[in-house]
DNA sequence: AAAGTAATTGACCGGTCAGTCAACGCATGC
DNA sequence: GCATGCGTTGACTGACCGGTCAATTACTTT
């Protein structure tokens, strides 16, 4: 056995802090490396082309962020207060993220997807399925919503999927204006979905 | 008076269709000089820089667009008539723009818009700027709505900004899932949220 | 037809891109 | 205590990047 060392998870965190503040396409493995004090021909060591970099990268992204979503979609709560929570998840990230990149985000694996779906198929890919882990929360909930009643739809995989839209078009509208503000109707868009009346 | 020509005017078009069929940053001057079989003088004599071209060729596309908006947004049709409109126009845009390309390329204000956000402080605002502009359709087709009584919603300005998230949300989804399926809930959802029921 | 000006050309620039490679540590297993 | 093999190094490659420029061409005006 030969030494061990955290150059590959330094390059994962880096490479996707870097492409989700900036985008795929300006950010040079040259930087990475930088950033992540690695060099370069140790970045090929571990990756075979900066396209299988950011795939693991976002790959690990969600791994990290996982468990958090498992806690807030939890069966403790309420499926209502799931997606409450969930909203404020999001923007309260935003807003974090917001403040240590200087300007809004929106969400990365869209704003990646979007980027490369014609570009890169395998990219696309991993995009797609990305987006499709948070759906399934997203699904579960409204199928017990639905179940008890608490609202009024019907088929609970479109509603999940018109949600899904929706947050997603706020998160891209903040991000085109680099307002935060936006993210103040996430939650009403949602429950106005679910024709949910909503406090003032 | 020196030559005329159409130099300029091609550089816009194959610059608009280059990048919203791929992306900003993966085409290069050159291949849009290649294509439009312009030198690559004659390019940095009309415009000065790469993203000048984008932002050119970006509001020359809308200036292109904007009749066809207004026809379907004519005060000749009922309110929620142009809403129909603007969605199969929206869908058959997306589907002769696949056949075109080879794959489904979403809303392209809002792809250069998420790309460049955090890069280009310019192109950042006129992708703002071009997104807005459909959003004032919206906005006064909402507000007509509203005062004939056809509609469910009390706020035109906001319910506007929710649908307008919501098409775009959808526009991203048929992008990263590459499939024009995606599209034939842009009219059910709109619907939806205006509480407009549907026909089966 | 001459003057003046806009359009055009294509070679050229320095820098950066993703990716390569042969040589060189260094921790471990034996 | 040395051989094994992973980890590391950084100079290097050739293509390509956005952008420049001085010389040339072609058209309009007078």
């Amino acid at each position: 056995m030969g030494r061990t060392s955290d150059v590959k998870e330094r390059l994962l965190e880096v490479a996707f802090d870097l492409i989700s503040d900036h985008s795929y396409g300006s950010v040079s493995v040259d930087q990475i490396c930088l950033r992540a004090e690695v060099n370069k021909g140790s970045f090929y060591h571990y990756f075979p082309s900066k396209s299988d970099l950011a795939l693991a990268a976002y790959e690990e992204h969600w791994r990290e962020k996982q468990p958090e979503l498992d806690r807030i979609f939890s069966s403790q709560y309420p499926p209502l207060t799931r997606l409450q929570l969930w909203c404020n998840y999001i923007r309260e990230r935003q807003r974090w993220k917001a403040e240590k990149f200087g300007h809004v985000c929106g969400c990365p694996y869209s704003s990646l997807g979007t980027e490369l779906a014609t570009q890169d198929e395998r990219i696309r890919a991993k995009a797609e399925e990305l987006v499709d882990r948070s759906l399934r929360y997203l699904e579960s909930t409204l199928a017990e919503a639905k179940q008890q009643g608490v609202a009024g739809f019907t088929d609970a995989k479109l509603t999940a999927r018109r949600i899904h839209s929706t947050v997603l078009g706020i998160l891209l509208h903040a991000k085109i204006r680099n307002q935060l503000a936006v993210l103040d109707d996430l939650e009403p868009s949602v429950m106005n979905i679910l024709r949910i009346p909503q406090a003032a």
